[in-house]
RNA sequence: GCGCCUGUAGCUCAGUUGGAUAGAGUAUCGGUUUCCGAAACCGAGGGUCACAGGUUCAAUUCCUGUCAGGCGCGCCA
């Protein structure tokens, strides 16, 4: 409709420059928007506005010409000059009905398009690190990554949706040998655990599972274990230091292929945690991308050499830096330390030259705000390596933060002190948490108090949406009771009765929903479906309270029964966009 | 100190890429059910869009500065 509509304001356009009561060499980007208030009609046009200065003419003379010479349309009921040159349009009521019939037709379809033209597009998200439950933080991103992921494939995207498992690299070392130590410490073996290390209680069911496949295979004496390794922070020495130092240990005392087993213990346990956790939240993956496959193929190496052929490394102090300063980051990064390894960020610039090898027309990044520092940096080396910047889009999540009434809740993974995902879900339900999630804009830092979420659930605007739904349902169920029929063509013949305030804000209302889902999509906003969701909702309920849809006046309850279940079809599409339930019944 | 995000009703937040009289939810107050589900509906009050300039037909929206809050600034990941 409203792509109709522009190509109806251009065609008069062109005509006008033909005819030359318009300058030929103004080039308008025509917009139209829905109006706010229906005194202004169905859809509002800024052009005369807009092209008033480069015609150095009126606007509203500019209005008068537009609208003078505009063709005649079966959609378009008149069109009116406002304001200062505003250009009305006003539908005519079959076109403003036709989207009754369109939702019916095309059911689960309606609503999807193909702006996207197939091209291919990538969404990584969440990608936290395997050392640890979620958290609430990592629901978020979850939520957000999966809606945008669906809306990009509504719009006619071929989305790859990808989680990458950092399962290489220090942090993960850290979490093998806090296994080690637990499980040293179930064996009897007396151990000060470190202050670095991650210390909550899933590492403990991690040393048992070991202990449990492996008997006392791994068992060292804890005397051996803490020989001369640095002293930990509590004992007045370097808390990094001593974790590394017992790391070191670890990989001597059990040799390569036992040190393996240890790690992967503890990685598959923690990442086997974390796929069913989200894969419960709804939240699904194509593909989950190791890192440490990328370092063991050479990848990550090649990546390097590719870098430093291109003269973009430099050696400074035993390390090779990259020079991120020649493409505006603010300092030049170390991409492999003085002691040999590579940096997380060399495994990161190879698993972005990766990305682009694999022909995707957007890479879409979505990160935790407190990622944000990263960005010039990776951005560099995509540049440094010949990559066009442009299909790369990071999108940031700002942080939740987390109360418990007006108590903050810390969130450290390795104190183990945390709300998981898992507890949330389990409190509130999957539908509650993703609708919440996902009802604020992601660059909205978000108050997420527990108590309110957990005490309140039934305040959730969730339930209202889905409500409205239930309803709908309900109204059928009963005119099924009174042995009454839907009959879908006869409603659609008779829509013309449709005629009072609630019925055609609910026709525009419908047919805005193609609209929305376009917009949510292309700007990464998903909560923009869901506020639609709650604005239909909303007028579903006021024309529920206003009118019986069941009558003795047959053409009007075939019509009112067409446009709910035309309702209730939207509803159901938006909800399941957003990986939210639509009940029958609740 | 530098960088990113944010500042809109008592509270939580929208605001259609610069449009017409700034909106919801919640809270408060008042009303609606012999009738399809009251998890609903109707109404009322509630605003210096943080502040000060600038850009133009038009600024909550864009630019500059100030103030306030969050986050980041490692040879960690």
């Amino acid at each position: 409709m409203k792509a109709h509509l522009i190509t109806l304001l251009q065609q008069t356009l062109t005509t006008l420059q033909q005819q030359q009561q318009l300058p030929a060499d103004i080039d308008a980007n025509i917009n139209i928007e829905r109006s706010k208030d229906k005194a202004h009609g169905d859809f509002a046009c800024n052009i005369a506005m807009v092209l008033a200065k480069p015609a150095k003419m009126n606007p509203r003379q500019i209005a008068t010409l537009i609208i003078d010479n505009l063709p005649a349309d079966s959609v378009l009921a008149k069109a009116e000059i406002a304001g200062p040159g505003f250009i009305n349009l006003f539908l005519t009521e079959a076109a403003k009905q036709q989207v009754v019939n369109e939702v019916l037709t095309k059911a689960g379809q309606f609503g999807l398009s193909n702006i996207g033209a197939g091209k291919k597009a990538q969404v990584e998200f969440v990608s936290a690190n395997p050392t640890g439950p979620l958290h609430v933080g990592h629901g978020r991103g979850a939520a957000y990554g999966s809606v945008v992921s669906s809306l990009l494939k509504a719009v006619g995207f071929d989305v790859h949706r990808e989680y990458y498992v950092n399962d290489a690299g220090r942090q993960m070392d850290i979490l093998a040998t806090s296994v080690w130590l637990r499980y040293l410490e179930l064996l009897g073996e007396n151990i000060t655990f470190p202050s670095n290390g991650y210390r909550g209680d899933y590492i403990r069911d991690i040393a048992a599972e070991l202990e449990q496949n492996h008997n006392s295979a791994f068992l060292r004496p804890a005397a051996e274990v803490f020989a001369d390794v640095p002293t930990d922070e509590p004992q007045g020495g370097d808390k990094e230091a001593h974790i590394d130092g017992l790391t070191e240990q670890a990989k001597k005392l059990l040799g390569k292929v036992d040190y393996r087993t240890v790690f992967d213990t503890g990685l598959n346990a923690i990442l086997g945690d974390i796929r069913e956790d989200l894969a419960q939240f709804g939240a699904e993956y194509d593909e989950w991308f190791s890192e440490r496959s990328l370092v063991e193929s050479g990848v990550v190496d090649k990546a390097i050499e590719t870098l430093k052929a291109a003269d973009m490394l430099y050696q400074q102090a035993g390390a090779w830096w990259f020079k991120s300063t020649e493409f505006g980051d603010e300092k030049d990064r170390v991409v492999v330390r003085d002691n040999g390894q590579a940096t997380y960020f060399a495994s990161d610039i190879a698993y972005h030259l990766h990305k682009y090898q694999r022909g995707f027309d957007h890479i879409i990044d979505i990160w935790g705000a407190d990622h944000h520092g990263y960005i010039p940096r990776v951005k560099a080396a995509v540049q440094a390596m010949q990559q066009d910047v442009d299909k790369l889009k990071v999108l940031l999540v700002q942080f939740a933060v987390l109360y418990r009434g007006s108590e903050k809740v810390g969130m450290s993974t390795r104190s183990g002190e945390f709300v998981t995902l898992r507890e949330l879900r389990e409190e509130v339900g999957n539908d509650a948490a993703r609708f919440f999630y996902v009802l604020r804009s992601a660059d909205q830092h978000m108050d997420f108090d527990l108590e309110l979420a957990k005490s309140q659930s039934n305040d959730n605007p969730v339930y209202y949406v889905q409500y409205a739904h239930a309803r709908v349902c309900s109204v059928f169920r009963q005119l099924a009771e009174r042995k009454g029929d839907w009959d879908q063509s006869a409603g659609l013949n008779n829509l013309q009765l449709l005629n009072t305030d609630h019925e055609q804000a609910l026709l525009t209302m419908l047919a805005r929903y193609p609209e929305i889902l376009e917009l949510a999509a292309v700007n990464y906003t998903p909560h923009l479906l869901a506020h639609y969701l709650m604005d239909l909702a909303r007028d579903f309920h006021t024309y529920y309270n206003a009118y019986q849809f069941i009558s003795d006046d047959l053409s009007m309850t075939q019509a009112r029964l067409t446009l709910i279940a035309a309702v209730r079809q939207v509803i159901a599409n938006g909800l399941g966009l957003m990986g939210v339930s639509a009940p029958q019944s609740m």
